[in-house]
DNA sequence: ATGATTTCCTGTAGGC
DNA sequence: TGCCTACAGGAAATCA
């Protein structure tokens, strides 16, 4: 499921492939696919595309026309960019024609938890998911990050998947960075240490770097924006390794429930105090 | 107010 | 082999 590194490997992709080009017009989507925004929809005119931010797992694109195309890629979400001749399934909720045609982003995404939005100017401000997000992982200090641990009783993991806390964590990286950080997921986040937080920091930024160098993680459902695989999938510890052997330690890989979702650890690395 | 639970959706994996 | 059910999960909504 895409996540910050993911998401950021798109992002780079549509700098490089884009970026520059103009946007023609909406060819095709899926109406119960928009959930906000749809009144606008009208209101698109062909635009060139300036510059794509992402904040947490959100894309926004951002036309010189001062329209914002946002896009959030759910949990089955891909973004390709393809030759308008290459057939389109009934997946592709939706379908933006670039420059003259040739090629168009698509949005492909089976399970429809992703979402797509077009906002005319001065109405992103309004978008209340957009404007809560917690900071970036990459832009968190180990203080303010202390902080946020602190003031809460839940679980660390729950804590870490919450997008108004910290924005772009998702269950595969979450995993992930506390096993290499050798914190349980169910302890109490206001039981994390400042030092600990402060390690937790550095391990975080550490593998979602090396995620977005691998082109992101790749086990079901993500691909590059022109359809390849990301590699990270191969250096992963815990996440969908349950029963097999710690890298670090040769215990069996344990998966549990928590906060709904699958969740990985080692119990020899990761004591639950 | 806070944290836990439910809901949306469909392809895939596993069981019989 | 084929059918059926359970499961996967991001984020909003709802519940306790």
């Amino acid at each position: 499921m895409p996540e910050l590194p993911e998401v950021e490997t798109v992002r780079l992709a549509l700098y490089r492939n884009v970026v520059g080009k103009t946007l023609t017009c909406i060819l095709h989507i899926r109406r119960d696919y928009i959930r906000f925004g749809e009144r606008n929809l009208r209101a698109f005119q062909p635009a060139i595309l300036e510059r794509v931010e992402r904040k947490g797992k959100f894309l926004c694109l951002h036309l010189a026309s001062g329209m914002a195309l946002m896009i959030h890629l759910g949990m089955s979400g891909r973004l390709l960019l393809e030759p308008s001749t290459s057939p389109a399934d009934h997946h592709n909720h939706v379908r933006i024609s670039v420059d003259d045609g040739t090629w168009e982003i698509r949005q492909r995404d089976p399970r429809r938890f992703g979402f797509f939005a077009l906002f005319l100017p001065g109405e992103l401000e309004r978008f209340t998911s957009w404007i809560t997000l917690g900071p970036d992982p990459f832009e968190l200090q180990p203080k303010r990050f202390y902080a946020i641990v602190h003031s809460s009783r839940r679980p660390i993991k729950s804590l870490l998947l919450d997008q108004k806390k910290v924005a772009g964590l998702g269950n595969i990286y979450v995993d992930e960075s506390l096993h290499r950080c050798k914190i349980h997921p169910l302890r109490l986040a206001d039981s994390i240490t400042p030092m600990e937080a402060q390690r937790y920091v550095r391990i975080v930024k550490r593998v979602l770097k090396e995620a977005i160098e691998q082109g992101g993680t790749s086990t079901n459902d993500y691909r590059h924006l022109d359809g390849t695989f990301g590699a990270f999938q191969h250096w992963l510890r815990v996440y969908h390794q349950e029963g097999k052997a710690c890298k670090t330690c040769k215990t069996k890989i344990e998966k549990i429930v928590l906060a709904g979702r699958g969740t990985h650890f080692c119990p020899n690395c990761q004591p639950l105090m």
